[in-house]
This record gives C-alpha cells, sequence and structure tokens, in this order.
DNA sequence: AGCGGAACCTGTCGGC
DNA sequence: TGCCGACAGGTTCCGC
C-alpha cells in the first residue's frame, strides 16, 4: 500500500495516539510478522514507554525506552488501527498500551513486517536505504544518476538509490517532470536533473499535506482516507486523456506497472 | 550492472 | 452463478 506520504501520515497520526504510552503487552496472532521471536520482543519492550514514533523511507519506528527501536514496513496492505476495539480476522499482532487500549496492526496480505532493531547499529546502513526522498539535494542526485546506467522509473523505486517512493509517485513525478520512464540514469543533464529533485519534494508534500492517496488498501489509523487520489496524473489512467497535452495515457508492464503519456514524456 | 520473473499471501474484480 | 486469470501501492532472491 504506501509509500512515503502514507507512512508519514501514518506516523503523525501514532505519534498523537501513542506518545508517551507504555506497553503492557503484546500478542502475536499470526506468526511470521514479527522477525524475532514474541519472547524477545517482551524481553525489550514490556514495562518500556514509546517516546516517540518516526520515518525513514517507507520504514515507521517506535523509538522505545532502552536499547531498541522497534522497525515496522507497512508493504502492500499492513495498516495501524487505535484503539482497536471490535475483533477482526486481519489483526496481525497487537500492543496493548497502559490506557488499556490495543494499537493492532491490521494486514490482510501478511507481507508486513515488524523488527527489532539495536539503537546502536545504523537502521539506513542495516536497510542499505537511499536518502530520504524528502531530503534529496539536487546536486547528490545529478551524482547518483550520472553513476547509474538504468531506466529513470526503476531508478525511483530503488529503495537503496532514494528511500519512500514507490509505483504511484515515481509515475507522477516522471510526468509532472515531462521526463520519460525509460530514459537511462545518465542522460540527464543538469537541468533536468534541477527539475527532477524539485519535483520529487514538491509532488511528495503535495500528497503529504492531502494525507496520502488512497485507492484500494490505504486508510489513515482513524479510518480516514488520504485525497492525493483526486491530483493523479497518470496512475491508473490508462486511456484518459493526458491532462496536459489530450494524448491516450499508456500503460507499460514494465518496473512494476508503469503509466506515462507516450507524447508528453518523450524519450 | 540491471532487468524480468517468481515468491511471499489474500482478496477483489472483470470476462466468459 | 461460477470459475479463472489478472491484478494490487513492496521487497527480496534468482537467473539471464
Amino acid at each position: 500500500m504506501p509509500e512515503l506520504p502514507e507512512v508519514e501520515t501514518v506516523v503523525k497520526d501514532l505519534q498523537s495516539l501513542v506518545q508517551n504510552k507504555k506497553i503492557t503487552a503484546i500478542y502475536e496472532y499470526r506468526k511470521n510478522i514479527f522477525k524475532q521471536p514474541l519472547q524477545k520482543l517482551e524481553n525489550f519492550f514490556l514495562q518500556k514507554k514509546i517516546l516517540d514514533v518516526f520515518r525513514y523511507g517507507k520504514y515507521i519506528l517506535f523509538d522505545i525506552q532502552g536499547d531498541y527501536f522497534l522497525a515496522t514496513h507497512l508493504r502492500m496492505t499492513g495498516k495501524f488501527i487505535f484503539p482497536a476495539i471490535a475483533k477482526n480476522p486481519y489483526y496481525r499482532v497487537a500492543f496493548i498500551l497502559d490506557n488499556s487500549k490495543r494499537l493492532a496492526f491490521h494486514d490482510v496480505r501478511c507481507f508486513g513486517t515488524i523488527e527489532i532493531i539495536a539503537k546502536k547499529d545504523s537502521f539506513v546502513a542495516v536497510k542499505k536505504l537511499g536518502v530520504d526522498a524528502l531530503k534529496i539535494q539536487h546536486k547528490k542526485l545529478f551524482v547518483l544518476l550520472k553513476n547509474k546506467k538504468k531506466k529513470l522509473k526503476n531508478f525511483l523505486i530503488d529503495q537503496q538509490q532514494i528511500a519512500g517512493i514507490g509505483n504511484i509517485y515515481a509515475c507522477e513525478i516522471l510526468h509532472r517532470c515531462g521526463l520519460s520512464p525509460f530514459r537511462l540514469t545518465n542522460s540527464l543533464n543538469e537541468q533536468e536533473v534541477q527539475h527532477l529533485s524539485k519535483n520529487i519534494k514538491k509532488i511528495l508534500k503535495l500528497a503529504i499535506v492531502c494525507n496520502g492517496t488512497s485507492i484500494s488498501d490505504y486508510q489513515r489509523v482513524d479510518n480516514k482516507t488520504g485525497k492525493f487520489q483526486n491530483f493523479l496524473m497518470v496512475y491508473k489512467k490508462q486511456g484518459c486523456p493526458c491532462q496536459t497535452c489530450g494524448q491516450k495515457i499508456e500503460r507499460k508492464k514494465e518496473a512494476q506497472s508503469t503509466f506515462y503519456c507516450p507524447n508528453c514524456q518523450k524519450n
């Protein structure tokens, strides 16, 4: 489900709901969501306070008292529900907080992960993540692009290069820049790179203001939806006229699923 | 090096 | 209605 703007929205929601709450119990309704044994999580986190919730790329990190972070990745369909009152077959794990309320991790497809990360280790190095997409500088981006020779779309969704961009926003960013998804990274000139780096931040920030894109699964912690789907120009718009030039948006089964305007985004 | 494809798992939607 | 394949915003591993 979620890319950087959706994760950012979830983090903001979680901060106000669980910050400074103590974890009093941990439940594992289904195996393999927790990457470590439940016993270990209990040893590290029971009776500990959640100090903060933050994000890097698409990862959500809970800063908890002691020497360990709890890092979660929502993958395709993961979401947090708080307070989780009713029963639900898709609750995979849950944390009971000291106000007796339950923070549940809901995940239909079970791809999501929750794991312990030692604070002494560099999380970014452990996960081999590139610079967070909101922080990319055009000079840095220029070097990254020059040193590679891969298709632009593939580059943008590669978390080792830039962390946070997924399929939807990669398509939207490239359309906004008038760049073909199939251009090779090392073919961009400095001006094009500057334009690209500006639009990466512009589109992601706009999507954050909209609380993300709700198309099929993504919802916020309180079940509200995002609004950025109303601003999509190419994603899932194959066959529709491009709002810039009127030509039909195309879809290509490549680098996941790539939506683009063959006229505005010439190679 | 970089890409496509499969796998991880479950639900939904469209076509016949 | 019922079945079947395609598809879903992510990541990782394997083989070419």
